[in-house]
DNA sequence: TTATAACCCGTACATCGTACGGAAAGAGAG
DNA sequence: CTCTCTTTCCGTACGATGTACGGGTTATAA
């Protein structure tokens, strides 16, 4: 059983260390058929409804089989992450430091609207397989060139990689918004009952750019221009060190 | 039973708006405490562990009884998070806008310091309770002296608060990290089999600064560095705004 | 004292991840 | 071809979770 036999390293890398045949009953299915499956669940139904019976049903297996491939639903998921970093698109970074970073964050909030529920896995500790380590070599070209210490490049780029990723919740968040119901609805349901308490009064500010917030995460348009400035004001901040080293 | 007969919005203000007493068995629980048991539950055990049976054993009641006060698990977790921004401790804002967002910023880490689980939760859609909404207004006073448009204000807030919740991240699972396994333990672990796949050669930039921002991680001094590495240049950022209006 | 309203909560169900162990299936030896 | 051995497949089972239902309990108001 791979599952139990190799570690998580092993598994991540098992393209570059194909196991030796082995005697036996072959198996029916392979690791990458498991973390192929688990993706399309995961694109198809959300994070929340992510199982491993689903998964095992869109194979057309019981569900413990899958444990014959991977250790448990926690390791799947991260050989799903890796996964999908390895088949991102990506063009080979060119121009500025800020022209690539630009392009990185592009790249990666495609990524994230490609499978949104990479934005709601919690991956504080990394996954150190091919795709990840990949991605992370081309994205740290983009923030060689700046005269900062390496640790701090590390801390750029993840600067950029965790704006994205709050991008990109942002941005889903407002688009099944949008599909979910209209602000007239909101305003029935909730926002009449707000205005009984004197929110308006008690909390001008709040109540002003919470609006003006609220109409442009409406409006596409408005949200997507919400990211571009946030984007921007990260690299302004970046070129800051630029001009002038620490 | 309040939590089947009154909305979310009610509740969350119900300091506001008492209900008047009502005939009948009057209850030995209120709202309060099962969210009070809550935050307790969730501080000392983590979210991942935070079940409605814990909290009604906490309570020394049983778990559907909770119902009878709260609607269900996710409306007991918005009215806990209400609570903490209530409870949140803060100066009042002075100085300029720069002062005030890097003490937003350093209260605000503060916050998920004390409730860790608070930055794993997912809140997209806005809790409109006192506590937020409280929390919003004084914040938006920190973005308010800058020369942008309402939605931009927002969005310059966000960028600063969702910059606070990933560090936040950051720094816990460093501390776990350190205190669950030294770095000699990992290699052994995980190191030795990633360098028999010739990641160094492969993958040097990644190898190179990834080796430098691990050990920053490490040591906390500079963990706490690279937090405020990362505000000072989404601050530089914004003072490009400053500068220069759109 | 009685009626009534409200609350408490035991039981039950669907769903989840996963431990265990036996059935099944192919490969190689004779 | 048959037997044996190794590996894979997966049914069953367990504990945990959120929560629907309905009956027992306990106050207040008449």
């Amino acid at each position: 059983m791979e599952g139990s036999r190799v570690g998580t390293v092993q598994l991540l890398w098992r393209h570059e260390r194909p196991l030796p045949p082995r005697p036996g009953r072959p198996a029916t299915i392979t690791v990458d058929a498991v973390v192929d499956a688990g993706i399309e669940e995961a694109d198809g139904r959300g994070l929340a409804a992510f199982s491993l019976r689903r998964v095992a049903e869109r194979l057309g297996v019981g569900v413990m089989t899958l444990y014959g491939h991977v250790a448990n639903r926690a390791q799947l998921l991260e050989l799903m992450v890796d996964q999908c970093r390895l088949d991102m698109e990506f063009a080979s970074p060119t121009g500025s430091w800020r022209e690539m970073l630009a392009q990185v964050a592009a790249e990666n909030l495609a990524l994230l609207e490609r499978h949104p529920w990479l934005a709601h896995l919690e991956t504080e500790r990394a996954v150190l397989g091919p795709g990840t380590l990949g991605k992370y070599e081309r994205e740290l070209a983009a923030v060689e060139p700046l005269p900062l210490g390496d640790a701090a490049k590390d801390q750029a780029l993840a600067l950029v990689l965790s704006f994205v990723r709050s991008s990109a919740r942002a941005l889903e968040a407002a688009r099944v918004e949008r599909s979910d119901e209209t602000p007239e609805q909101w305003w029935e349901r909730e926002g009449a009952e707000l205005a009984a308490l004197g929110v308006e009064e008690r909390f001008p500010l709040a109540s002003r750019i919470g609006q003006a917030a609220g109409e442009a995460t409406n409006a596409a348009a408005d949200a997507r221009a919400a990211h571009a400035f946030g984007l921007a004001v990260l690299l302004d901040g970046l070129a800051e060190r630029d001009a002038e080293p620490v």
